[in-house]
DNA sequence: GGGGAGACTTAGTAAGCATCTT
DNA sequence: AAGATGCTTACTAAGTCTCCCC
């Protein structure tokens, strides 16, 4: 079967008639997002397995049978032995509740004391397993995962076969949270078909439920993108499964919205100018509403939604910043007017920075503080709804997150533009798109926690780097020595001879640049993480646009996913692309 | 306008896998 | 062949924003 409608795209590998050309097709207008929509279903988790009668679990030193339901539960948690998070209270205290629910009444009755309990033969029994699994034939596990992807990893969305993101159902096992999560350690249940909502078109062949069973719901709704969905136990948020980055019906969406940003661009100066006229408002609300809007330009801060107490870790974005979280410093390192943020926000990456602002703003800063509590709402005045609808109101489809994505993707191109020369080789020029790459993850505040290996990786490096240069040292000896030697002999051989050593040399020089790039490359890379913004903010067409123009294949900057997902730009964009 | 449901995007981590070293 | 290393992919949590109801 193949619907798609596929162009013969040509990459620096040769041609490849592979891609759906979705970007050349008329759009739906009317919030239609589909015609006909036929997939498989879900797969569901594998059920669960008792263990061996050999793997035993002790309450305080004593050998426990437990029933089935408790046995499962027990081993989730066993398998998180090994982590920090089994060590922290609310984890163990959430769990135990969690876990206690699933005993049986006399199960209950005897184990109250977690810390009585031994999972350690469990534990050591999924380790023996995840062993043995690694050991197990490479073809043997690919032709499992290859045969489900077959069957259930691609839909028919109107005329074209795509790929679904994720088509298998969440495993039951113990909520992690990020960062201070209340609900850590929670059981996250298992998913039963009569939990799933089904959505495909009336005319499609529907999925069938497992044998005997049934699914909560058939709908035929083409107003939404998803195909299954159910509600999750933890926040009682409802969990989707949808269509891959590749298809037609993301890949729209994410080409919209770099053209939402660019048209932001176009305006960007007359809302500043706003936004500075507001901040002598009368009126309070609209001062901390241009405050805050100078801030998610300027810093490229989330809007900040807010969020339900003792629900999630406490995180905030721009509007629910807190009075605790900034500083005001009237004179600091020699600069006027700085303001210290120093606060949690999404998945409680510390944002941490101190900026210089307009004198303007920092009396505005004082004023919201005045007589407040660090708890207190720095933006009384002000939240997302607000703030979204005034920048409605500034131009059509403007939110918050537009600025976000519109001051990284012209950070981008302005980084690109400097540091970039066409004379360079590849590898320099690749370093300098890494570069451009950091500027925008550190205005976005994209970290990774340093690899465990970082340190000792850098080490090896270094030795390499090292070795090289001795390597080099050698080569121009000889050189030199071959050099002589042609002086007094003045043959062929002899002149043959020098040119060898001198490309020799040459070649060594490269390569020690080369390792001298990666080792930069790296050490500036340590705590940030690329991938985000490159996924999520940068428009693909000046990557693509920058690669035309300096002769880079695009191999180097995308990987084989990133291409697919940017294919609209890798077969749109011209070098002379301007975001 | 306030609150909640719903839909969709953005995010970091860890497992999986490929490749390079020893 | 095994082990180290580094990149890719899968996973799923945590955001944003819209819409609807009161």
């Amino acid at each position: 079967m193949d619907l798609s409608i596929t162009k013969i795209v040509y990459c620096s590998h040769g041609f490849r008639p592979t891609y759906n050309i979705w970007w050349e097709e008329e759009r739906y207008t009317d919030g239609v997002k589909w015609k006909f929509l036929e997939h498989k279903g879900p797969v569901f988790a594998p059920p669960y397995e008792p263990l061996p009668s050999n793997v035993k679990f002790y309450y305080d030193g004593k050998h426990m049978k437990l029933s089935p339901q408790a046995e499962e539960v027990a081993t989730f948690f066993a398998k998180m032995l090994d982590h920090e998070y089994t060590t922290k209270d609310i984890f163990r205290k959430n769990f135990f509740k969690d876990w206690k629910k699933e005993m049986t009444s006399e199960e209950r009755s005897k184990i109250t004391d977690l810390k009585k309990c031994n999972f350690t033969e469990m534990s050591d029994y999924f380790k023996a397993q995840a062993e043995a699994r690694k050991s197990k034939t490479k073809e043997d596990k690919l032709e499992e995962n290859e045969r489900m992807l077959q069957e259930y990893g691609f839909c028919v969305m109107d005329n074209h076969k795509e790929r679904i993101a994720n088509f298998r159902i969440e495993p039951p096992g113990l909520f992690r949270g990020r960062g201070d999560h209340p609900k850590m350690g929670m059981l996250k249940r298992r998913i039963r078909p009569e939990d799933i909502i089904i959505n495909c078109s009336k005319d499609s062949k529907h999925p069938v439920p497992p044998p005997g069973r049934k699914w909560k719901e058939v709908r035929h709704d083409n107003k939404v993108t998803w195909l299954v969905s159910w509600t999750e136990n933890i926040q009682g948020s409802i969990k989707y499964i949808m269509l891959n980055p590749s298809s037609r019906i993301k890949g729209e969406k994410d080409w919209q919205k770099y053209e939402t940003a660019r048209r932001l661009k176009k305006c960007v100066d007359r809302i500043r100018n706003q936004y500075r006229e507001d901040w002598k408002s009368k009126e309070m609300r609209i001062r901390q509403r241009a405050v805050a809007l100078y801030f998610i330009d300027k810093l490229a801060l989330r809007a900040g939604n807010e969020k339900e107490e003792g629900e999630t870790a406490d995180t905030v974005g721009c509007c629910s910043l807190r009075v605790e979280h900034i500083k005001l410093y009237p004179e600091n390192d020699g600069q006027e007017f700085v303001v210290e943020f120093d606060f949690l926000g999404k998945d409680s990456i510390r944002y941490y920075n101190k900026v210089p602002v307009e004198k303007r703003v920092f009396k505005n800063l004082q004023l919201f503080m005045e007589n407040k509590e660090p708890d207190d709402d720095l933006f009384d005045r002000l939240n997302t709804s607000i703030l979204n609808k005034h920048l409605q109101e500034l131009m059509d489809g403007l939110t918050a997150k537009v600025f976000r994505t519109y001051n990284a993707s012209i950070t981008l191109q302005q980084q690109l533009k400097e540091l970039t020369n066409v004379e360079e080789n590849i590898p320099a020029k690749i370093l300098s798109y890494n570069r451009a790459n950091r500027a925008v993850a550190i205005l976005c505040n994209h970290q990774r926690a340093p690899p465990k290996t970082f340190e000792k990786s850098m080490q090896n490096l270094q030795t390499k780097i090292d070795a090289k240069r001795d390597q080099l040292a050698d080569a121009k000896r000889e050189l030199k020595s071959a050099k002589a030697d042609a002086k007094v002999r003045r043959d062929e051989k002899s002149k043959k001879a020098v040119e060898t050593k001198k490309k020799a040399v040459q070649r060594i020089e490269e390569q020690l640049m080369k390792l001298e790039v990666q080792a930069t490359d790296r050490e500036e890379n340590k705590q940030i993480a690329l991938g985000t913004s490159k996924l999520n903010y940068l428009d693909p067409r000046i990557s693509v646009a920058w690669c035309k123009k300096m002769g880079i294949p695009i191999e180097k900057i995308y990987n084989k996913t990133q291409r697919e997902k940017f294919a609209w730009a890798i077969d749109m964009a011209e070098e002379d692309y301007e975001f």
